[in-house]
DNA sequence: GTCTATACTCTGATAGAC
DNA sequence: GTCTATCAGAGTATAGAC
């Protein structure tokens, strides 16, 4: 389907892939049936593919949708800045991405563990040559002394790790740190520190 | 099913076991099938269903099986070790469960992902009695200035994202580092520096 | 644009022969 | 213990009325 046209059909697209994206993150792309997110965005399951192609279609808008502003706090990585300023702000942006798009953080989540199939071209292409790019500069700075002596892409697995492990994990972590602690609590304080102490460029 | 008796009933459940851990930690609970199961198993479906009752009861083994296991690194974290000695052979247990577990480390993260449902008294009774406990000693070792004042959860939430991230996000890591890198490579030693940076008692 | 009805396929599970 | 055959229900998708 192609860009919708009257004020109804952005309000049901909408609907549908917002409906979409509850169901898909939470059940994978296999384990979500078209009855699901038709029941979540209150249509009707004939509605729906009057919408969208297929079941396979919705999954695709939404990745598509994901990835493009997925990779954005990675690019923002600033070749001009204070190097351990840039990195704690990518840490930052990418928390803050955690906690504002949990269900696309756990979406993209999904899609790693079943090894990735739907979004391969993507990872091998623009996400590895931005990596690429982004390790490159983590290397320099490091070799410059601005930063302690660090694995570039260890280090940018970590902070997604880190990062990231607050919206798919959030489940667990709730469970553990009961009903009155929400886990975002103290995680910016408890990151900086981490980054903080590992970057900095004097020998302890 | 009661435990095996014969060598071949032992070895076809195991069989089965071990082509569901591959499935299941694939496509998760909903998104997987007895067909799959059964011919990654090299079995017919109904032979599948005379060793275990259901498709649930062959999920709830494979998981029964592996929460017994899944807490015992953390469980070993000893009050009586010097603190940072601890923690640091702790990450390396966890990392190791991710290097030759990674399936078992995938089926738990899947399992998050969709909310916990079916590991949900686990987590709220065995394993956070577990880490409320462990919380506690490490906050013990850092009032006692033995390690870094550091959030006790966060730090244990970051042990466990960091190592199973090596795991759960393999296919990523694999499509960015390219086919002869090993991801596993070097991240020993990055971990090692992250945490003896973090918990580092005297002030920099 | 949206609905009801329905076609057709897949999936979990059972029956019964061997 | 293992197989073939098969059922009932769920799932994706389409046809066609309104």
């Amino acid at each position: 389907m192609s860009a919708p046209r009257t004020r109804i059909q952005r309000r049901n697209h909408r609907l549908i892939m917002d409906a979409a994206l509850n169901v898909f993150s939470q059940h994978g792309y296999r384990g979500s049936t078209l009855d699901q997110i038709a029941a979540e965005a209150g249509l009707s399951k004939p509605n729906l593919l009057y919408y969208f192609d297929s079941k396979e279609d919705i999954h695709r808008a939404l990745l598509t949708e994901l990835l493009d502003t997925w990779i954005e706090p990675l690019r923002r990585l600033d070749p001009a800045g204070e190097p351990r300023a840039e990195i704690l702000a990518y840490v930052s942006r990418k928390l803050t991405m955690s906690r504002e798009y949990p269900r696309e953080s756990r979406l993209f989540a999904g899609e790693i563990l079943q090894g990735a199939p739907r979004i391969e071209a993507f990872i091998r292409g623009e996400l590895r040559t931005l990596v690429d790019e982004k390790a490159a500069l983590i290397r320099a700075w490091a070799r410059a002394g601005r930063i302690a002596p660090v694995q570039p892409y260890h280090l940018i697995f970590s902070i997604w790790a880190l990062t990231q492990h607050y919206a798919d994990f959030d489940a667990q972590m709730r469970m553990i740190l009961g009903d009155d602690h929400d886990p975002m609590d103290g995680a910016e304080a408890h990151l900086t520190l981490v980054f903080e102490r590992l970057l900095a460029p004097e020998p302890r």
